[in-house]
DNA sequence: ATGCCGGCCAGAGGCCGA
């Protein structure tokens, strides 16, 4: 089966492209972060009339995350990142499909840092964390996929010192991020692509995809029962040179019977 | 460069992203 992740960048602006994508490539699974959509206006028709079921968590004007499966109707086991009633953000939702706990996340980015939005990033990991754990103890088959807004080292980004102030590429979000795989969780691009100078993210400004300006911030992270099943893992980075683009293109990983 | 581009809501232009 093929899990994959695409921040879409507004689901309706992108839906042409969103359902090109999903008929060409037909993963089993699609994550789908920033839909920028509410509820009620969540294009869920246009899905099924090719074969997708999704549940989804919106909110109004921006964030927003969205489970497609193929031919299933995807179990919602999560709506929220526990661990703050306060925090409002659509940025969480976790279901099972065919048997396998998928976990569709949209980290907050954290800029400006320092500041009140990077320590908001910051306890968010600190929260993602503790739910990982959570699905670790379960011991079942998991992967946790999405835009992390996290930058993981130098070689995941055309400049490091183009963006060492971002909050992408801080000390502390890196830490978080390198806690996630000290706990066992296999990144599944980063396994297959050891050396580096894979891109899932170009700006829409400064010319940033012509001069192949990216860097790596979308992220598969598996448990061991699906990191033993990879057979690859890639970006669909021809997409994001299509019209109307999202500035992200899709991640995916295949898993093995 | 406190911008650049672009979606959202709204019905202009500010907020948001990375």
């Amino acid at each position: 089966m093929r899990i994959a992740s695409f921040n879409i960048n507004g689901v309706k602006a992108r839906l042409p492209r969103l359902i090109e994508w999903l008929e060409e490539t037909r993963p089993a699974v699609a994550c789908l972060q920033e839909i920028k959509s509410q509820d009620e206006s969540f294009p869920a028709a246009e899905f099924e009339k090719i074969g997708y079921r999704a549940i989804w968590h919106g909110q109004k004007g921006f964030n927003g995350v969205a489970i497609l499966a193929d031919g299933v109707e995807p179990v919602e086991a999560q709506r929220t990142l526990p661990g703050d009633p306060e925090d409002l953000h659509a940025r969480y939702i976790e279901a099972d499909v065919n048997g396998v706990r998928i976990a569709c996340i949209y980290l907050p980015n954290g800029n400006p840092q320092p500041g009140p939005k990077f320590d908001y990033k910051l306890a968010w990991m600190d929260r993602l964390r503790a739910r990982m754990a959570e699905l670790w103890a379960q011991e079942i088959p998991c992967a946790v996929v999405g835009d992390f807004n996290v930058i993981p080292e130098d070689k995941d980004v055309w400049s490091p010192a183009a963006m060492a102030s971002d909050a992408l590429m801080q000390p502390e979000s890196r830490a978080a991020y390198r806690r996630l795989l000290a706990d066992g969780w296999t990144d599944a691009i980063d396994t297959l692509n050891p050396r580096g100078g894979v891109w899932t993210f170009w700006d829409y400004q400064a010319g940033a995809w012509p001069r192949d300006h990216g860097f790596r911030i979308d992220h598969l992270l598996l448990s061991p029962e699906l990191a033993d099943r990879m057979t690859a893992a890639g970006v669909d980075k021809e997409y994001r040179g299509r019209e109307k683009a999202s500035d992200h293109a899709p991640v995916w990983v295949e898993i093995g019977d």
